[in-house]
DNA sequence: TGGAATTGTAGCGGTTTGTATCAGGCAACC
DNA sequence: GGTTGCCTGATACAAACCGCTACAATTCCA
């Protein structure tokens, strides 16, 4: 793992969500934290994360039923936290797809071995292109095909991209109409936090401009949103 | 999962033993038992079991020491059974490699629902499950054979692959559309880590693309990712 | 044991990508 | 309306990364 894993702590007590992230933070590991399902949703959509440990008793959406929707997509691993310690509950943690769970109150050593554990396991290297994978999907007058890393314009024909290139408009793709800060981008699309002098972003969105506007000096397709950061601001439709 | 998980369970108290296994027998899997890690070795030898469950205590070899040589294998996940419900043996057992753990005395149920847990998380970044062995498989315009280790070409008929080409191959089919470093990719194949400036993958890569790719210098099958390492891109479809 | 095939290592060169820098534009404020 | 300051777009450059070739080491087999 080139960069350290980033672990989204969701729990809706603001003093073991401070706790757990700061512990993490100081064992090599980056942590982000979410008061509830509805938060952790967002976060979830804004960034990349490598596992997401779950409180079961939440108010809003309950835990189980948040883990099951994260199971059954299958994107990243769950960790769950019980306060009850008793067996049926445990039970149906796992059986609804965590991928492990631990009783409160926990020992955060055993946390972040339990962490390491299940990383470890699912280690592998992510889907290449997301949910796009495998998929093409067209939008204005374009067609990206996610197997082959091109474009396919309508009239001009193929546009090859680069790696850094086609990885940027697979994470806006996914997000049409969203704003995307440059810091997420940077961290959909590379994994890493920007510096403070970073314009990376703006350089790759640049580029990109040059092969899919029709005119680089008036975008449509991607919209600069001054002081937030970019958008893709057209529908994303798919391609049989 | 075709066939029913078939499972190793490895306790020096045959009483445990055989409840186990009935247990799981009652709930729809295939079981087994050892009475000691010599029996386990021999077992594991003879046939071929997804997951192994493992007694700390055992005369003869250590059931910690039993599960690093597993672990470190890597070809079957391991459920530790500690009698201590000590935390730090509990959390020795997940740093050496366990995939779970369950303190005793457990309830049988529980010990259902990990067993569960871990073959799901196992089976799930492996599409074909490791079994290519003796299959045959095809993708873009190749079949490969895996029991002559040979690819058959739609048109240009039979192209021979060297081992370790051959190797490359299968654990690419076996993770298609996953991105695999190159770190990862000289694990799975050759089983070593790699130095600062090992070029092996690579160059094994450039050979592998020289027998598969329809272009060689645009590659679609087997795609690079910069910074991450390389990714078939293509759908992979049993062949009968 | 000798020779062929396979596999690992070294190095060159092209491409891609991050950083630095300058120029233009939008907004706020006087 | 002009000016000032920040933000963004674009260019240039340097470093990193990867593909490829050539060669050395190793293995395999007769």
């Amino acid at each position: 793992m080139g960069q350290p894993p980033h672990i989204l702590v969701v729990d809706d007590h603001a003093q073991i969500r401070e706790s757990v992230t700061r512990y993490l933070a100081k064992n090599g590991m980056r942590a982000t934290a979410a008061k509830d399902a509805t938060d952790m949703d967002a976060k979830l959509a804004a960034g990349h994360f490598d596992l997401v440990v779950l409180d079961v008793m939440m108010p809003g959406e309950d835990g189980l039923s948040a883990c099951r929707r994260l199971a059954a997509e299958g994107a990243v691993p769950v960790i769950m936290l019980t306060a009850l310690g008793e067996e049926p509950d445990r039970i149906a943690g796992l059986e609804i797809g965590a991928d492990d769970y631990l009783a409160k109150p926990f020992n955060p050593r055993e946390l972040l071995a339990r962490i390491r554990s299940v990383l470890r396991r699912s280690s592998r290297g992510e889907p290449l292109a997301g949910k796009l994978a495998g998929r093409r999907v067209r939008f204005e007058h374009l067609v990206l095909d996610t197997d082959r890393q091109i474009l396919v314009d309508d009239e001009q024909g193929e546009i090859p991209l680069t790696d850094s290139e086609f990885r940027l408009l697979v994470v806006m793709l996914e997000r049409a109409r969203m704003v995307l800060s440059r810091d997420q981008l940077l961290d959909l699309t590379a994994g890493r936090t920007a510096g403070p002098l970073d314009r990376t972003i703006d350089n790759q969105i640049s580029r990109l401009r040059r092969k899919i506007e029709p005119d680089v000096l008036r975008p449509r397709i991607i919209r600069t949103v001054r002081n937030g950061g970019y958008c893709l601001a057209t529908d994303v439709e798919e391609q049989a």
